[in-house]
DNA sequence: GTAAATAATGAACAATGTTCAGTATATTTG
DNA sequence: CAAATATACTGAACATTGTTCATTATTTAC
């Protein structure tokens, strides 16, 4: 076999598993999770469903692809929009807006990153998502230098990072998970972004940075749910 | 038809509506969610599959069932162990950890009742989880007390208790469902009480209260995941 | 041009949720 | 008690799903 005819399949392997994951995430986002089957995938590309196997081991090897690809997404845009902003703290609220518009605008795909269990199925595709580690990594680096700074009151980062995340998480999970329902009347994404905010600010050393209007739920609703 | 076998009746309706629903809470703890069958649940109980959808509409709503059922669980326990307990403040950190406990002990109880889609699928059953929303309202009450006391700052008791239990939710779901693999060297419900005590603590008035150890992530470990 | 290697097929399998005509059981009625 | 009626239950069937694999088509090498 000659070395450029092996070079050439290898990247048509590439391409074609490139076109199976874009064809699946169109399919995941258009038709939703349920929707999602290997037939409808293989018919949209006219090939047959067995062919996929050729090229993913399971359902939730082309899941962990699906998966890796929406991080791929947000890290671009996060590296795209951050990169211009010097303060670190400044940094890091934009990175927490990306992130939580970014949840509100690709329900699915956040869906997909934090909350699916298909793609971390597997004990190996667990700790193989480099594009979410890049993600992650940007966020710890941030807190650190806002901590080398003295911006920060001394913690370590990679609580702080944490603590940050998972608490944004928190709030919209619930959310598309809809548990709450008895914030209807609200406005989420106003109140995930000043909670945001508090958290950040109380870690500030000084609290200087007060950068989102506050909202409120309204003191008299009483029926909750 | 008699009145008294009318009753009966509904007495055994109900009767066998719940030894599904305990059946099906037993062989989902046990063999987890994939592994959780209609045809599965009949056998165990010694009926045929299709006996099921005389109890329940379908499978989502068995779901639902199954959703209230581990509400009622967390609800009881809420219920026996925090009245004993005065302070506001106490009551809500002691909700805190029974929380966090729960979450631990019982993964894939807080999996149904607050991560999976299928007990919210039908419309009419998104907004009919009354023990949820009892657990729900003990939380915004203690955290109005609190209030009313001046224990806290002044805040809006729904919007104090949306941040709690967002904070929560967001650090053990992102566990349960395997995003936190980099923290795998952390004793992480440690961490998680951590995060809450700094939380609540950050609402006081006086910053009294300070019940946890905290909880250090080693500063020299440099590669996550 | 033929043989070997690779790619793709499509029929088949087992398992799942769900439906429904038919059967058994329990209850009421005459 | 016996017939008629209402209720409870069955079990076979259906459509879909992920997955496998012997077979066929295509591409590459000699």
């Amino acid at each position: 076999m000659t070395s450029a005819t092996n070079t050439r399949r290898a990247r048509e392997k590439v391409e074609m598993r490139q076109l199976i994951v874009d064809t699946a995430i169109k399919m995941y986002i258009e038709e939703g999770y349920d929707k999602l089957t290997l037939r409808g995938i293989a018919q949209r590309i006219e090939y047959a469903a067995g062919t996929l196997y050729l090229y993913f081991k399971d359902k939730h090897e082309l899941y962990h692809a699906m998966h890796e690809w929406a991080f791929k997404q947000l890290l671009e845009q996060m590296e795209r929009e951050l990169t211009p902003i010097q303060n670190p703290v400044d940094r890091l609220r934009a990175m927490s807006e990306i992130y939580i518009t970014f949840a509100f605008k690709n329900p699915e795909l956040y869906d997909l990153m934090f909350i699916l269990n298909e793609p971390m199925c597997a004990e190996a595709n667990m700790d193989d998502w480099p594009c979410g580690q890049s993600v992650y990594n940007l966020l710890v680096e941030t807190v650190q230098e806002a901590i080398n700074k003295g911006l920060f009151k001394d913690e370590n980062a990679q609580t702080l990072a944490f603590m940050f995340w998972s608490s944004s998480h928190g709030m919209i999970s619930l959310y598309l998970r809809n548990r709450l329902r008895m914030y209807a009347g609200e406005d989420l994404k106003q109140l995930i972004n000043y909670t945001e905010d508090m958290i950040l600010r109380y870690f500030l050393a000084r609290p200087s940075y007060v950068p989102f209007a506050k909202t409120t739920v309204a003191k008299k609703s009483t029926h909750l749910f």
